[in-house]
DNA sequence: CGTTATCTTGACCGTCGTCAAACAGGGTGG
DNA sequence: CCACCCTGTTTGACGACGGTCAAGATAACG
């Protein structure tokens, strides 16, 4: 963990957070600079690091700036469900900038980086700056919006369908964070995270990819995917990309 | 529909709601007075009547007065399931007040009374005064954490735990909102609608409160729900209320 | 090159969905 | 007051999707 203040926009650690929150609301260059004023460290992670851990009292807030993070809950009978996916530029803000005690976990799922900044320090600027807080609230939105997604797959569609409809997902979210190249997504989950996530077993998900793959609709090699047929994907996975908001008019 | 602008506390349409805020953040009285001169009517709609629409434009900021509410999404294939129930005070609002295109439906789970309120007017109140704004922040975080644990609830436990924790949930939510008594709810959803929630069949839900009852977890009288053995239940159900936030101070 | 994590596949089984029918309750109209 | 109906509840029989257990294959990594 070494300090960081370099504040020219390209290299900046929270330049990935401001663009994103820019994605969702309008901000100034008196919310930029407040925000990438902020004092911070960056951290790096190893994968499956715990970041955040559920009963804690926050004190910092957790940006990631490079690689790929999870929130997630245990049950009492050892399960885990992952809650939600974070790409470069997500917060782990959402439940723990505001709430004072968190009632979930976090952690890297891949070697990620992530800027730290005080949780005090971050929620003054909020406070200071309402258009930061509309922002704030924005991508809280639409989080919302993934989360009651995810819900819906994970209550209602069988396992076929919820893995297609997660390669999606993660498609378009990879794009609009610039992850994604032509022919496809570099997906750095074990089959077991992907179950985590969607209420299966890893067998199970080793099951259905294989089902989508010796149906033509998805291709794989090694951590690689891509999607020869994207629109029988789609089709495949009852997948409506209108909660993701990727084309929200900013207010 | 009729014109209702009576400005006393108590019996005022969107008072639920400006206490509903507080619980979780801070207002002074000038907040308090912007959010009670906000334009509104209030509309009375029968159970089962669909009063958001996903797909659409929205226009309008609607709030429960009384009877219960939900959101839900429906599958290409036809099933339905329940994102958040409602309870009076809370609003719709989280998914269309500031996102342009809804991705969700709602309903009037019961007959219930809205105050409904001109979108503009709602955003422009919550620009002006910041506190607004974070107290809409704060509650929507409270929903994403409720959420999650429905995420939870339906991927990972089965089909009794499942029941027990949606239990477990409206009691307390209930109490919070002054609507239970010392020896139970009053539910009035189907076993249909429990179901659309959970992610079970209406004949499983039927079989597992069964399973519940004969274990004296609860007791059923119509549509009264109690629960003799409240720490059993809890037990069975998994269920720990830290995600609800009930005592989260306020910021 | 050995060790470990992850993937892959098969066999078996349980929870829960499906289908079906009987039953209860509440409202309506004769 | 009583048929009637409609919605919701209850219960049973059966089947399938997906979990469990297990073993072997492959890949990642020091």
């Amino acid at each position: 963990m070494h300090q960081d203040h370099d504040t020219s926009a390209l290299s900046h650690p929270l330049g990935g957070m401001i663009r994103r929150l820019e994605r969702h609301a309008v901000l100034d260059d008196n919310d930029r600079a407040a925000l990438a004023g902020l004092p911070r460290e960056t951290r790096r992670v190893a994968a499956g690091q715990v970041v955040a851990r559920a009963g804690e009292v926050v004190t910092e807030h957790q940006v990631i700036v490079s690689g790929l993070a999870c929130r997630f809950k245990d049950t009492g009978d050892g399960a885990r469900q992952i809650i939600a996916f974070h790409l470069p530029g997500e917060s782990i803000c959402c439940p723990t900038l505001f709430l004072d005690v968190a009632d979930q976990d976090a952690m890297a799922l891949t070697e990620s980086e992530f800027a730290v900044v005080p949780r005090a320090a971050f929620r003054a600027v909020a406070r200071q700056r309402p258009a930061i807080e509309r922002a704030l609230l924005m991508v809280t939105l639409v989080e919302g919006a993934i989360l009651a997604e995810a819900l819906v797959n994970a209550a209602r569609r069988d396992g076929r369908t919820r893995v297609a409809h997660l390669l999606c997902e993660l498609a378009l979210r990879f794009d609009a964070a610039g992850l994604a190249s032509p022919n496809g997504i570099d997906l750095p989950l074990t089959q077991e995270q992907i179950g985590d996530a969607l209420g299966l077993t890893p067998v199970h998900v080793n099951r259905m990819l294989r089902s989508l793959a010796e149906a033509g609709l998805i291709e794989r090699r090694g951590s690689r995917v891509s999607f020869p047929r994207w629109n029988a994907l789609k089709e495949a996975a009852d997948f409506d990309a209108t909660y993701l908001h990727l084309d929200q008019r900013r207010v």
